[in-house]
DNA sequence: CAAGTGTACTATGGTATATAATACAGTTAG
DNA sequence: CTAACTGTATTATATACCATAGTACACTTG
């Protein structure tokens, strides 16, 4: 069984859409450290997606150290681990940068972004 | 004369980069509207790119409204304006969605990203 | 008319994406 | 031990995107 959903959009990359469909189901709980994670084969067959594109999905979150592999066996939800600061200074300017400039080139207001990121946060926050 | 800079980074393909720098300058007003924008020709010279590569660049931001084309003699920087509220409602969810998601999985606190987005939106806010 | 605009087109090379079909080593249930 | 399951690697094909090169055309300005 498969307990994360994908709606798959037209002009994306299917194994990007995977992995951010897996970190959400992570992030908001419905996926918990220690929970085993479908095979590659059943991802495949379960989304209907070819298994070079599953194991490329797995791959990926594997070194984003968000499954890890038991030989022979399959793989299983990591814990969540704290990001370096190096990796906060990543996201919270390179991200934060691109997200105010499309922002303000739209005339949306700070508060705006302030309302949907406090009001998102929370929704989702439940994991 | 060009009045916005790029650095180039690998992985992420040029028009997307030259188009990012460009929307930085019209928000942080370095680049006014009404200003006169570099010719396909002149951009592709200054920024050591292909004239196609200079091209695509410019029809992706006269699609976005960010230039207007005066036929035969150049373009010119559009005045903002206001996002729809499908607009809005576009960039306040799927954006900020992948945005907290992403934070959410290093740990990063709601308050590290209110900070820096506060912080970030005050300091490229001159405009 | 010459030189500058945006735009369109063909062509080539490199890379990324998605698919298909096999194959192999390790682990486990029966 | 065997069968069936794991992740992983390989080769191959088709499509799309990205960047480059070169040429051409209609338009406007000095």
């Amino acid at each position: 069984m498969i307990n994360f959903f994908v709606k798959f959009k037209y002009g994306i990359p299917i194994y990007e859409q995977v992995i951010f469909s897996v970190k959400k189901a992570i992030v908001t709980g419905q996926l918990k450290p220690g929970d085993r994670f479908p095979s590659v084969r059943e991802l495949s067959r379960e989304l209907r997606i070819n298994p070079n594109t599953a194991q490329k999905v797995v791959s990926h979150l594997v070194k984003e150290n968000l499954l890890k592999i038991e030989p022979g066996i399959g793989s299983v939800v990591s814990q969540l681990s704290s990001a370096t600061d190096m990796q906060k200074k990543g996201i919270l300017e390179n991200e934060v940068e691109k997200f105010v400039v499309e922002a303000k080139r739209l005339l949306i207001t700070k508060q705006e972004v302030m309302d949907a990121l406090d009001r998102y946060w929370n929704e989702k926050g439940k994991g």
